[in-house]
RNA sequence: GGGCGGAUAGCUCAGCGGUAGAGCAUCGCCCUUACAAGGCGAGGGUCGCAGGUUCGAAACCUGCUCCGCCCA
């Protein structure tokens, strides 16, 4: 190649461009299908959790999608068969909302007005509409998504798996149908699991006492309720079996003022907390899921007297058709003017809220459909007991553990249209059929005219399928056969209970084998406060902006190194800033590297054998480090400790020395250290960003391909299909006899930088000395690196730095001693000053480890080798110490 | 009521038995021809509180105080 047909690289990273360029090129290409049916490489699978479709990502998916595609391009480039398969969740409540509200808006209409079919044709329109979007978002994440396999859990296929599992738990008696007291939400409309009700812990409410005159004899009872309304629907008074107070009372009879019924007083010891109040409860089976056990304990009535709709029912005789805020109001007058009130006061009590719209739900009896979910949990719970799916970080464990062994039957149903309908039809005889398909007649009485149930299932029902649905299950593949199980489940650990152990049941159940072999909870993303971000709260970043202005890389990068294990994250602008500082910082290096890389040709070179220097086979020995370092860290689910190795590598090694050590030898006249110097940063430049690639894959990509064309660097066509830097031993002599080096410069900036002594201002004259000989042979060979990095010229390296040199500043480090001529540059006084500073450190710290080693406990019981290190260091604070008095004295003489 | 996290430099967070770390911010000095989205240097912390275990505790144990979350 020649060196006319050099491309520049910009001054600076301009991430807007490069990203707009590979990812289209990136899919164009295959490089992110997974290949079924290949067996040559190991599987490594992820199914990103389908985020719902009318949606767009947040945070939240940003840090998944980053997290998954760290996993999924470091296994591809490992020489993995990677398949990370996407899609998005028909979300049923959420997105029926949007859509009703929209047409609320715009045309004035409910969907009742609509009708089901015509409602159901406006969502499928919006989904495909907004549907995309996700798509899009992901893909400016840089996200390596196998679009072929994209699914959506409304799909064909998927919808076919949802009828197979549901009719097939419904054979084995796993799906049942029955009416029980359920959480309704008055707003959707629709009954709810228990996972989705949201509990306050603390309302501020009030706790309201009336009598229940006895039917005969005289007297009252006295009774407390939060909810005056529900009083309407009370079937019975308990009190406790032991209660003294009462004891002559159970058996007999209350009168209802309001409905003039009489209801029974009943003793039970379950409900009845006697110290609480009167000792004394009301009972309303219908509405409160205590008091509908009671109702079944002792057999009584349940009277709904709230509808769905939150008014009050015929039953509630006189104030039917009102609402729940009337009706109570309505109770507390009617009873005050029979003179029953007996008072109300502040309460504070739990209060039960649809997860969506945050109305306060409602118990009511109805009848759905339910898992029978215990014959299902315990395989489950099995499966992570004999650790063949594992929590990351550990903890999560036991989380997952506790609400699987309390589980309760999964009510399924919903009262909405958007969604899976429920494969149940009942004929004119009330027969219930479940089928796969559309039966002709009923399987009971065979009568025709059958009716479809109008419910459809809980959309989480349809997501519990989602790592085999999307593989082509119930058809058996070789997708499924190769994927299958997955390797690893992503996602944040507000849907443990949700989605992962609802995977893992149906997993199991349905495919023999569990969903995933670790399931990795990431933290959930706050905002700089520490809030979580929410739409009300009007805190929520579009990830799309922050990629827009720092780029996807510098994202994806603060992403990964705030991922801390078991924490939550607090993203601040600070930090990516701080990040898209680091993909610039590593352009410019290759931008350096590329200026000084005339007439070399990387093809077949190897780096340690062309390495001619100390520096060149230092750095190479900290890149092998950071190499080890780096995959463990990815090994162990580490990526904050990832991101900061190859960062700091990157940035504190060969940027901040490597490269400026290396500038001797690329500006000097000695081929043999040229070619070395320009092999090895060839050599570290390319590792490296093959090893930030699953970090951040579009700066690392447009770099390797620029590198490539003009250094004639042998590779695949693209960077994530280049093999991943492997783990090897690292040149440990190669590291420490550098240390002088470094340590010897340091010094000599250090002494200018607390003298005031100008860049600029050479410093000629200076003594440097090492310990060892091998370090002075370093050292030696480095003269003229040392000098550049100090600008200080002319060196003079000795063992000991014996020459009387009296106006100077002199440093001691380990292994290593340096002395800088002063005069005329700087007043002494200042180096007296600073020599004073440096004893008073030492000799605090020197005090400190004596004390330490005259503890005859500490030297008895201490291994040896701590015990054995800090004598070694006492010892070398000691010498320093004789050195830095002996300076001194030399500056008081003159 | 039960459980889980967290409290470390001004800020955001690592560290989780052997002398306190990073990034950002701050303060000096530098436009040194890869990079001012930069370079060189410096300052800054009784590691929430109180006990205990240990030769040694930010780290382990107990209790407490705040903050956040989950479950009932």
């Amino acid at each position: 190649m020649s060196t006319e047909n050099r491309t520049e690289l910009s001054k600076g990273y301009e991430h807007k461009e490069v990203e707009a360029r590979w990812y289209p090129r990136w899919e164009a290409a295959g490089l992110f299908r997974g290949q079924a049916g290949d067996e040559s490489r190991p599987a490594f699978s992820i199914v990103l959790p389908p985020p719902n479709v009318t949606g767009s990502l947040h945070l939240g998916h940003a840090l998944t999608a980053t997290i998954q595609d760290i996993l999924i391009r470091w296994k591809r480039m490992s020489g993995f068969n990677t398949l990370w398969l996407p899609g998005t969740d028909h979300a049923g409540i959420a997105t029926q909302m949007i859509v009703e509200k929209e047409l609320l808006r715009t045309e004035k209409k409910s969907r009742h007005d609509l009708g089901r079919t015509e409602f159901l044709k406006r969502v499928w329109a919006w989904k495909e509409k907004y549907g995309s979007r996700i798509g899009e978002q992901h893909k400016a994440l840089g996200a390596a998504l196998d679009w072929e396999r994209e699914r959506f859990t409304m799909d064909e296929g998927l919808s076919r798996a949802v009828r197979e599992v549901f009719v097939r738990l419904h054979e084995e008696g796993l799906v049942y149908r029955e009416k029980k007291l359920i959480n309704w939400c008055p707003d959707c409309r629709t009954a709810l699991s228990d996972l989705e009700v949201e509990h306050e812990e603390a309302h501020a409410g009030e706790l309201w006492s009336f009598a229940y005159p006895l039917a005969e004899g005289g007297g009252e009872i006295v009774v407390a309720t939060t909810r005056p309304e529900t009083m309407l629907g009370d079937t019975a008074v308990a009190v406790h079996p032991d209660d003294e107070r009462y004891r002559g009372m159970v058996g007999r009879k209350v009168r209802h003022p309001i409905l003039g019924r009489e209801i029974p007083i009943v003793a039970d010891a379950i409900l009845v907390d006697p110290k609480f109040g009167t000792g004394a409860v009301k009972v309303t089976p219908a509405h409160d899921f205590n008091d509908f056990e009671v109702g079944k304990r002792h057999g009584l009535p349940m009277v709904t007297v709230i509808g769905f709709d939150a008014r009050m029912t015929a039953e509630a005789g006189p104030l039917a058709g009102l609402d729940r805020a009337q009706a109570r109001k309505k109770v507390k007058e009617l009873i005050a003017e029979q003179g029953l009130d007996r008072g109300t006061r502040p309460h504070v009590l739990p209060l039960g809220r649809c997860q969506r719209s945050q109305t306060v739900l409602e118990p009511l009896l109805s009848d759905q459909w339910y898992v029978r979910i215990e014959p299902l949990a315990r395989p489950a719970i099995e499966a992570v007991e004999q650790g063949k799916t594992r929590f990351l970080p550990e903890q999560w464990t036991n989380t997952y553990m506790a609400w699987m062994r309390n589980i309760h039957d999964w009510c399924i149903s919903r009262q909405l249209w958007w969604g899976h309908q429920i494969p149940a039809w009942y004929c004119p005889d009330g027969h219930v059929t479940v089928a796969r398909e559309t039966p002709p007649a009923c399987g009971t009485c065979g009568k025709q005219g059958l009716r479809q149930d109008e419910d459809v299932l809980d959309t989480w029902f349809s997501s519990g399928l989602w790592p085999f649905s999307t593989m082509g299950w119930p058809e058996q593949n070789e997708t499924l056969r190769t994927f299958y199980p997955t390797s690893v489940m992503e996602t944040g650990h507000d849907i443990i209970f949700f989605w992962v152990a609802r995977m893992m049941m149906m997993g199991i159940h349905f495919m023999g084998e569990v969903p995933f072999r670790t399931v990795y909870l990431h933290p959930m993303v706050r905002d700089e406060k520490g809030q979580k971000m929410s739409k009300t709260k009007g805190n929520v970043i579009d990830p799309l902006d922050i990629t827009e202005k720092y780029g996807a890389d510098a994202l994806r990068f603060t992403l990964a190194a705030l991922t801390a294990q078991g924490r939550d994250i607090k993203l601040a602008k600070e930090r990516i800033e701080g990040y898209r500082a680091f993909a610039n910082k590593l352009w410019n290096a290759s931008r350096f590297a590329l200026m000084n890389l005339s007439g070399f040709t990387a093809g077949g070179v190897d780096a340690a054998q062309a390495a001619r220097t100390p520096a060149d086979r230092w750095i190479l020995a900290r890149l092998q480090r950071a190499v080890n370092e780096t995959v463990a860290a990815l090994e162990g689910f580490h990526f904050n400790e990832a991101a900061n190795v190859v960062y700091q590598f990157v940035w504190g090694e060969l940027c901040d020395w490597y490269i400026e050590l290396a500038k001797e030898a690329l500006y000097g006249d000695r081929p043999e250290e040229k070619r070395g110097a320009q092999a090895v940063l060839t050599h570290c430049l390319e590792t490296s960003l093959r090893l930030l690639h699953p970090l951040m894959p579009y700066v690392t990509e447009e770099l390797w391909q620029t590198l490539k064309a003009q250094v004639g660097l042998r590779g695949p066509e693209f960077l994530l299909q280049a093999g991943y830097p492997q783990p090897g031993p690292v040149d440990e002599a190669a590291e420490r006899s550098f240390g002088p080096v470094i340590g010897i410069v340091d010094a000599i900036r250090n002494i200018r930088g607390e003298m005031g002594i100008p860049w600029k201002t050479l410093l000629p004259g200076v003594q440097a000395g090492a310990l060892t000989d091998e370090a002075l042979a370093t050292v030696r060979l480095e003269a003229a690196r040392i000098e550049r990095l100090s600008n200080a010229p002319g060196v003079a390296f000795g063992v000991q730095p014996t020459a009387k040199v009296p106006k100077s500043a002199v440093a001691v480090g380990p292994g290593f001693e340096v002395r800088v001529p002063l005069a005329g540059v700087v007043d002494m006084a200042a180096e007296t000053g600073r020599i004073d500073k440096e004893l008073q450190k030492l000799e605090a710290e020197a005090a400190s480890l004596e004390k330490r080693l005259g503890n005859q406990g500490f030297v008895a019981k201490a291994p040896p080798e701590v015990v054995e290190k800090d004598r070694a260091r006492v010892e070398e604070l000691s010498q320093k110490r004789q050195k830095l008095l002996a300076h001194r004295a030399m500056l008081a003489e003159g």
